[in-house]
DNA sequence: AAATATTTGTGAAATAAATAACAAAAAAAC
DNA sequence: GTTTTTTTGTTATTTATTTCACAAATATTT
């Protein structure tokens, strides 16, 4: 299986397209209708579903219940997955107040701040010492971290998730971090997200639909 | 001249290395340095440079300073790019408050909130009624927005920015959005880039040093 | 001033990703 | 129960992107 990032994208998409069908009542679904809904080509759909061992049924399409699971299980959502923050400033306040992540089975369990006036047991969700960091990962077992600090703590923090047992970050910090252990790094630059918007705005540059689309969510419409 | 996203991406980060290196003292520049500060080859470099009309000197390298020049140049950065954000929510707040825009020659004048409670003509950045979004961006001539509003509203209020004259929307909306008129759509999805992180670190599947990274900021150390 | 070493710029080759095409399967129609 | 129609799954093709490779240029050394 070769996925990339933007075939794990599609899924999520597929997934979430999936769910509105169903809601309509449908029991079915052919790979065009997943195809027109999210803005790709059939064959794209047919491939990804390929891709991860997928199947569906010759002229009888794809059960939606059925397709549901599978994506399901595929993007990990069978069990919760739990996430910490570092950093309670814009970012990390605003993930941390965004109700959107428990429906796909995500819960951020806590938040670490240096600062001691971020820091709350109390709150829906607990602000903690940085120092708490280490010791509370490694005892809860979890994967996953955002970092959401500015960039010159931002690789200080990363060495101690990856210390910690974090396997895998999501960070919003503009620098390249560096570990000597494996984990996958996936680097939100915000700045750059507009940047690349202004560009292709005022280039005059002709662009074309799905040229940005299938990529990180861009795509031009006429 | 055929840019795609990751060389506009690519570009904004040449630039923010270069600044590092002239901080240092440096005056010129090889493809190999750029290469290895932020990732890529030096092939990688050197074509991108080509495909912008960007030259170096052989032998010689690229003096900081020109190239500076040239890629704030291609990356609009001679002149203030004024934006406005609809929606002063968690994100919206946040990207208000960041003051990481400014040093990339872009501005955040206005805000628009359907929430009478959010408006303030005495803030840094002031915050108006939606129904002042068409005026004030036809009058001031301004063509990037950025949509942190709910889901349900975001159709609505891009229907709106492109009335109005925006033709470049940073959107934060978990949809894909729809228009009669051209304008490019940068989407980010942040529910998504957090499961590609959760997908890549729990699937076991190897990804290799790259393969995310050229996309959207992802790679994988070890 | 000539020789040498190094680095660019670019076309060719390789790799990756998306689309097209179509045989095979299986619903639906007759 | 046979025929027809439709849709999948996969292989082939096309398109896009990255890397390779090397001639040409020009700093640097001798
Ligand atoms: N806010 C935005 O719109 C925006 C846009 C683009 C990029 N970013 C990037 O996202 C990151 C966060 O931005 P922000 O605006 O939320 O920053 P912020 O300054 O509002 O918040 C940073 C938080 O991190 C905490 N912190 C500082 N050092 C820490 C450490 N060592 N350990 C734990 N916590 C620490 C601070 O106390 C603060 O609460 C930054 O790297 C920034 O460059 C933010
Ligand atoms: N906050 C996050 O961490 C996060 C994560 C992923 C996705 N998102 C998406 O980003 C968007 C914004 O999220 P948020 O958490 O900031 O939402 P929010 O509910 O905190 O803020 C939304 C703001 O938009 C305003 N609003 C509502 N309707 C409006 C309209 N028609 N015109 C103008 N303003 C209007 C509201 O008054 C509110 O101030 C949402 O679409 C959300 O799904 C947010």
């Amino acid at each position: 299986m070769i996925a990339n990032k933007k075939s794990v994208a599609r899924l999520s998409r597929y997934k979430n397209a999936l769910h509105r069908f169903k809601t309509m009542g449908l029991v079915r679904i052919f790979s065009d209708n997943l195809a027109d809904a999210i803005g790709v080509t059939s064959s794209q759909v047919r491939k990804d579903f390929s891709v991860f061992g997928i199947t569906g049924s010759k002229r009888g399409g794809y059960q939606i219940d059925d397709l549901f699971a599978q994506l399901n299980n595929i993007l990990g959502k069978d069990q919760i997955q739990e996430v910490i923050i570092a950093g309670v400033g814009n970012i990390g306040a605003a993930l941390l107040k965004y109700n959107g992540f428990e429906k796909e089975k995500i819960k951020i369990v806590a938040a670490f701040d240096i600062d001691a006036q971020k820091w709350s047991d109390t709150a829906p969700v607990p602000v903690y010492s940085l120092d708490r960091l280490i010791p509370f990962v490694n005892a809860r077992g979890i994967k996953i971290g955002i970092i959401a600090v500015p960039e010159s703590a931002a690789q200080m923090v990363f060495d101690r998730m990856v210390t910690s047992g974090i396997r895998g970050v999501l960070n919003f910090a503009p620098l390249r971090l560096r570990s000597p252990k494996q984990c996958v790094i996936n680097s939100v630059n915000l700045v750059t997200e507009l940047e690349n918007v202004i560009f292709f705005s005022t280039s005059g540059q002709r662009i074309f639909l799905g040229e940005l689309e299938a990529d990180a969510g861009a795509h031009q419409v006429e």
